[in-house]
DNA sequence: CCACATTTTGAAATCGTTTTCATAACAAAT
DNA sequence: ATTTGTTATGAAAACGATTTCAAAATGTGG
C-alpha cells in the first residue's frame, strides 16, 4: 500500500504538502496540487484512516445504542440516523444492547476507547449515575429516551401524555377492564408510560389490576402468548394498552385464530404506526411518532456537539406525536351502554 | 486522558511490558502484572483504540452493505450478524446503499482505507470488474448475492430454482396469466429469480406478457400501487409474482379495499417468509430463507478469512428454502377447471 | 531598493500503541 | 563452572498520517 511518503516522493514534495492537499487546505500553488493529484493517481494511494484518526483525533463515526434492529421503530430510526450521518461524513456502528445492562456499558466502552466520536443511547437501561461517567470521553445523545438530568441532550415525544391519551381512548370506547402489556420494563419511557396509563385510569375512576400486568412483551410471538394469557383469566378483560404494534398484532392473530372479535371482545391499542398496524384485520389504533424527524434531529444535534469545542446548553426537545384511532377500538356499539 | 506512558511510569514499569498485560502474551511475572492492573485501574487507563489500529493494522471492525435496513429481510441479516461478530469481537458498520452503485462504491472505500478489516456484500449492485479490484484491500464475502466467479465466497440459497417453484406453485393453482414485480431490477439475485419465473413459464407452456413485468417494487406503498396497475389491465391477471412479503401485503391490501378476492381473483406469492406474511388476511404464500444461518455463517466466513494469512479456497455454500404455501394461493376450486 | 505582509514549502515533532531486537536473569544440564 | 535454554524486561523503531514551527519565496507600498 502507498502512503502519504510515496506520494511525496513521487511528486518531488513533502509529506506535508501532500497533507494539505488531502485535507483540501490553502497554501498550494495550482501546479503542485496537480503534480500531486497526479501521483496520487498513479499510486492509487488513499490515506490511511487509522493513521488519521490517532493523529487528528477524530474517527468520523458514531455509535447507535438500541435494543434490536429487528424491532421496525429501531429499524426505521436507525435507516434514517445512518442516512443522515452519511451526510455529515460520519459512519455509524449498529450496537444492540438487548436491553442488556452489561450489553449497554460494553458499547459505551467505544467512547471510551475513542472508537467513536459520540453516541446516540436509543436504548437505556442502567441509571443515570451509572452512564453519567462516559460524558467525560464524549458526547451522548439520548433518542426516544427520557432521563432527568441536564447534563445531556435528549429527542423524544411526551410518552406519559401519549400513553395518557390512548388509554383515554380505551377507556371513551367504554373498556373497563384493561390490561397493560410493555416492553423491557427496565427503560426509563416504560416508566413513563405506565405513568400515563395508570393517570388515565385513575382520572377515570378505573381500578388497576396488578395481575393484569403483562411484561417483556416484545414482539407478535409474544403477543399471541399474552392473547393466551388474558384468555385464561376468570374476568373477563376487554381492553388493553401495548407498547408495540407487533405485540398488538399477534394478539389479533391469536384471538382471531379462537374466534374472538375485535373490537367487541377485546379493544386493542398498539404503539409507534408500523406498517403492520395499518394492514391488520382490523387495523391497530395506535401512536405515531415522526421517527425520521427524530433520528435526522438527533444525529444533527450529536454532530453539533462532536463539532463544539466549548458545550453548549442541552437540549430537551420533545416531539409531537398523534393518535391515531384505527378498527381495533371502534366499539360504537358498548359506547353507549357503557359508563361507569 | 491515561497513556500507556502514564501506566507504564506509575507501575514502573516500560511500555513494552504494559503492552504484554493489555494483550494478555506471556513472559510477565504475576507480581509485575499486578502492579500493571493497579496502576491501569488507577488512571483509569483505557487503550486508545486509533493507535492500536494503526500500529497493529487490524480495525475489529467489518462493513455490512445492504439495500436498506427497514426491509425485515435485511433487519434480521444485520441482526444476526451483528450478534455474531460481536462474539467474534467484531463491531459491524451499517452501509445502506438504498441500490445505488456509487454508494456501493463509496462503502467500499472503507476497506481500502482500512477502516474495516473486511466487507460483506448484501447489495451488490455493481458490475463484477469494478468490486474485483477491492479484493486486494481486504476479504469481501457476498451475502444472499451471486456472482458468477470463483475469487469470492458467497452464502446463499438457490434463487432461481426458489423462484421457479414458486411459479410452478401459481400455475399449479390454475393461474394462467402471471404478472412478476421485482425489488432493484439490478441485482444478480433479481436476475436468477427472473430466470426461474421464466423458466417455469415455459416449461408449463405459458407465455410471459412483457407489459406485466413491473420494477422498483420494494415496500406496502409500491404493492398498493401494483394493485393499481394490475386492476388497469384490460386482460385480468391472474397471478402474481412479487418478490418480497411487503409488496405482496400492500396488494392485498388494496384489493381488500377494492372488494377484490384473494386468490380467488387473484394469486400471490411473497418472499421471504416475513412475520406479515403469516399475518396477512389471506395468509401469504412465501419462500423462507434461512436468515439467521446465512448471517451467521456469512461472518463466519468472513472473520475466518480475515485471521487466514494465505488465502484458503473460495466457498460457495447454498442453503435450502422452503415454499410455504399458506392462503393467498389456495385456489382449490379453480385448480379442477384449470388445465390448458 | 527597502520594509513588511502574505503565500508557499518542508523538517521534525507528535499521536499512542505494538513489534522487533537485544540483553538480563534464572534454571537445568553438562 | 560453563553451556544451553527459557523466561522476563526494556529501548527503540515502526505504523502513517497531521500539526507546529521556521524559513524561503513572493508581492506590495512607499
Amino acid at each position: 500500500m502507498a502512503t502519504i511518503e510515496d506520494v511525496a516522493r513521487l511528486a518531488g514534495l513533502s509529506r506535508t504538502t501532500v497533507s494539505r492537499v488531502i485535507n483540501d487546505q490553502p497554501y498550494v500553488t495550482e501546479e503542485k496540487k496537480e503534480k500531486i493529484m497526479d501521483a496520487m493517481q498513479q499510486l492509487g494511494y488513499v490515506p490511511n484512516s487509522s493513521a488519521r484518526r490517532l493523529r487528528s483525533q477524530r474517527t468520523e463515526t458514531i455509535a447507535v445504542l438500541l435494543p434490536r434492529v429487528t424491532n421496525p421503530f429501531f429499524g426505521h430510526l436507525i435507516e434514517s440516523m445512518e442516512r443522515k450521518a452519511s451526510e455529515y461524513g460520519y459512519q455509524v456502528i449498529v450496537c444492540q444492547t438487548h436491553d442488556k445492562k452489561q450489553k449497554e456499558l460494553d458499547y459505551l466502552q467505544l467512547l471510551k476507547t475513542k472508537q467513536v466520536d459520540g453516541v446516540v443511547m436509543a436504548s437505556l437501561t442502567n441509571d443515570w449515575d451509572v452512564i453519567e461517567p462516559y460524558l467525560e470521553s464524549g458526547p451522548i445523545v439520548l433518542c426516544n429516551e427520557y432521563m432527568d438530568s441536564d447534563q445531556v441532550s435528549m429527542i423524544h415525544i411526551d410518552h406519559r401524555q401519549a400513553s395518557y391519551d390512548a388509554t383515554a381512548h380505551l377507556i371513551e370506547q367504554g373498556c373497563t377492564r384493561i390490561a397493560y402489556a410493555t416492553g423491557a420494563q427496565e427503560t426509563h419511557i416504560t416508566r413513563q408510560r405506565k405513568e400515563g396509563f395508570l393517570q388515565a385510569l385513575t382520572d377515570f375512576n378505573l381500578a388497576f389490576d396488578e395481575n393484569l400486568e403483562i411484561r417483556n412483551a416484545l414482539d407478535v410471538k409474544d403477543g399471541q402468548g399474552v392473547f393466551s394469557f388474558l384468555q385464561e383469566q376468570e374476568e373477563k378483560v376487554d381492553g388493553i394498552f401495548t407498547g408495540s404494534d407487533e405485540v398488538a398484532a399477534g394478539i389479533i392473530y391469536a384471538a382471531s385464530q379462537s374466534g374472538f372479535t375485535i373490537p367487541e371482545d377485546l379493544a386493542i391499542i398498539g404503539f409507534d404506526n408500523q406498517m403492520i398496524s395499518l394492514l391488520m384485520v382490523p387495523a391497530i389504533t395506535t401512536v405515531r411518532q415522526p421517527v425520521e424527524e427524530m433520528a435526522m434531529k438527533t444525529i444533527q444535534v450529536l454532530v453539533e456537539k462532536i463539532k463544539k469545542e466549548q458545550p453548549e446548553d442541552e437540549q430537551q426537545i420533545v416531539y409531537n406525536y398523534e393518535l391515531i384511532k384505527r378498527k381495533s377500538t371502534e366499539r360504537m356499539s358498548m359506547k353507549e351502554s357503557a359508563s361507569s
